[in-house]
DNA sequence: CCGCCATGCGGTGTATACATTTCGGGCTCG
DNA sequence: CGAGCCCGAAATGTATACACCGCATGGCGG
């Protein structure tokens, strides 16, 4: 167990571990570092995350720790539960389903209010992403795949016009990382998005919203497929619960 | 000044003060009698929060105040900067449009997901809260007036059968309280809005979702119109900072 | 041998002490 | 007389002590 921990329910510990060099980390780091961590599913959902050993982890108080992991709660990235370890967060079937129904519409309005409005500079920037993004999938790094596939999404949301809604996206792209992690089919990497991201990127730069916001939207809905999402789960959770027969 | 705390920033003291009752109360009953207060206007825009004068009002100590205000930071009910007093938010003009965008969006799918599944007891819980607000509006209670407006759209939000969205709509319409508190024009007391409601809960229970979300979408638009989201505001800011000639 | 309860340990919940910062009043000096 | 500085009150930032709770373990009794 010592080198297994993603059995059950793995403590956070080394998946932390290149964020702790930062001694003296305030709330604010403490909180994007395991907002990262878990948008890149290097802490998979049901991570435990004790406040003595974050607050040894950063150098910290647990004050500071608390803060985090209260913000971290409040923007669903975790669960707490009173008396209970902080853990992330593991929405059911019903949730991912209403979390990709709201991405949909969110997203797809991002995209028309996004499509047209980067400068060059910003431009040349996505396209950067969305070739990194590539590369890492020809070299089978799926690290830093997804990590990229992410930042697609992430930079579309930044830098709406709406930051409202820009701020809405990138909470619901935390969340559908999350499901992922949770449902992913076992074969499944998905391949063909990255040519789906491309093509978004290239609808954006032109300025063709509606087009950019109907491909946003087929993009999401062929994720959510590529999902489990069948009862399976909850007949999983019952029987890893209850052990009726073996 | 000992009786018009809302020239410049007001203190909370008072507006909070029914709630003081409970002693030893958590931080999830100190965060929601802050927002309700600051939803039904209790608290307008600018209010200062101390900390110390929360913790004595509420019988509890800082610990549990500091963690209701972050939560309620989060959710952009207040604003907090280091070191500095929280206060009740103060979005500027070109965040009020973008929430009155972000809303029309959300509660306009949260309108086409809803009509059509609430049951008969829920119907009459929404007709009954219609027909409140018209009583309060005929009687002149405006605080009332405003306190039943905002529970219909928040009684949407929670029986949506989407709760992701219905906490996303739940969130824009306290922003909308907050900008409106903000931003209305002196004569204003929207009066044809009840009208609105009585039809929005016809088309609801009727199952006409795409109709309802078409009001909602004109019903909001009506709203951002009635406010003064001239740039008159941005000049006063600037104003008040600079104090170039007087 | 199996099941139940006591106990210890590790975790969070809360309060409080102390350090640090900000803002304003009033004094002093030019 | 006015501008700048000093200082103290009051606020937040941080750490820490202690109380409480839940869970796992191990002994005891049926």
């Amino acid at each position: 167990m010592a080198t297994a921990p993603d059995s059950g329910k793995p403590t956070a510990a080394q998946a932390l571990a290149p964020d702790s060099g930062n001694r003296k980390a305030s709330d604010q780091s403490i909180y994007e570092s395991i907002y990262e961590a878990v948008l890149t599913q290097r802490l998979p959902p049901g991570s435990r995350l004790p406040e003595v050993a974050l607050s040894e982890l950063f150098g910290v108080s647990r004050s500071i720790i608390r803060k985090a992991l209260t913000r971290l709660a409040s923007d669903h990235v975790i669960e707490q539960r009173p008396n209970q370890m902080a853990m992330v967060a593991r929405p059911d079937v019903e949730e991912t389903r209403q979390i990709f129904a709201a991405r949909r519409l969110v997203e797809g309005e991002v995209m028309r209010l996004t499509a047209g409005t980067l400068s060059k500079a910003r431009l040349q920037e996505l396209k950067r992403l969305v070739k990194d993004e590539k590369s890492a999938h020809q070299s089978g790094r799926d690290q830093d795949r997804v990590h990229c596939s992410m930042e697609v999404h992430r930079f579309l949301a930044r830098h709406c016009p709406n930051q409202v809604l820009g701020r809405m996206m990138r909470d619901l792209v935390l969340r559908t990382s999350i499901v992922i992690a949770l449902y992913k089919s076992p074969g499944m990497s998905a391949c063909f998005l990255g040519d789906d991201h491309a093509r978004l990127a290239d609808l954006i730069a032109r300025g063709e919203g509606d087009e950019a916001a109907a491909l946003a939207h087929r993009h999401l809905r062929a994720l959510e497929d590529l999902l489990d999402l069948n009862e399976a789960d909850a007949a999983i959770d019952l029987a890893r619960i209850l052990r009726p027969g073996a």
